[in-house]
DNA sequence: TGAACACATGAACAGTTGCTCATAAGTTGA
DNA sequence: TCAACTTATGAGCAACTGTTCATGTGTTCA
């Protein structure tokens, strides 16, 4: 890892690395974006795991899609999401891996 | 890094990796964390680094008390505060660097 | 073409957030 | 003890967030 500090004095960087965190700080995206990187899914499956609103997913779907972090097709009449940015997934881990110590959970 | 893939479905860890990311989505919140991974401060420093008030601040070190993201400690009249938890030091620069690639911001 | 299906979007609303302002509380040196 | 200094806190408020409800858009198949 690079050293990092300096990135601290550039606003601009360090407003994109608070708009990255602010998009996983939401349950309901956490739970897309979680699905999403175990495999691609329509939105169907994901209201399934999530377990809010098809509305509300779409609505969380169009501010992932407005940062970045998802892309979309289209499959027929499906719309299938993926992760737009492997740097997701690695923050995933790294905070769920956290969160788990924090709270004793064991990891296997 | 282990597998994380399991930790998707307790909801007690999801929702406290969003609290993690929480704390890092604000932009005052993310310079103090930021001055204080460079060592411990007092809250008149952190107030140079973040230019807001001294009331705002107070706040948001409240609140970061609250999480157990920093600890404080007495000294004199000062109060001076530190990171509690080594896991924010990496999510702040895993988070940087990718904020920084996005913006094709150059890391020493 | 039209009904059925899958997803997106806009308005509206309650709940939350981060700030300011005023003031309180803790500490030191005179 | 009191004034000066540093930090903390509560109330209040404007701005923002995540949801629901109603409806719109796009696609398929008969």
């Amino acid at each position: 890892m690079g050293d990092t500090s300096a990135l601290f004095e550039n606003d601009d960087v360090v407003y994109a690395a608070t708009q990255i965190f602010d998009a996983l700080s939401d349950f309901t995206r956490f739970q897309i974006l979680g699905a999403l990187s175990q495999g691609e899914k329509g939105v169907s499956e994901l209201q399934e795991v999530t377990n809010v609103s098809q509305s509300a997913i779409s609505h969380q779907l169009r501010l992932l899609r407005d940062r970045g972090l998802v892309s979309a097709r289209r499959d027929g009449q499906r719309v299938i999401y993926s992760l737009a940015d492997e740097h997701v997934t690695t923050l995933l881990n790294v905070g769920l891996e956290h969160a788990a110590e924090d709270a004793h959970v064991e990891i296997a």
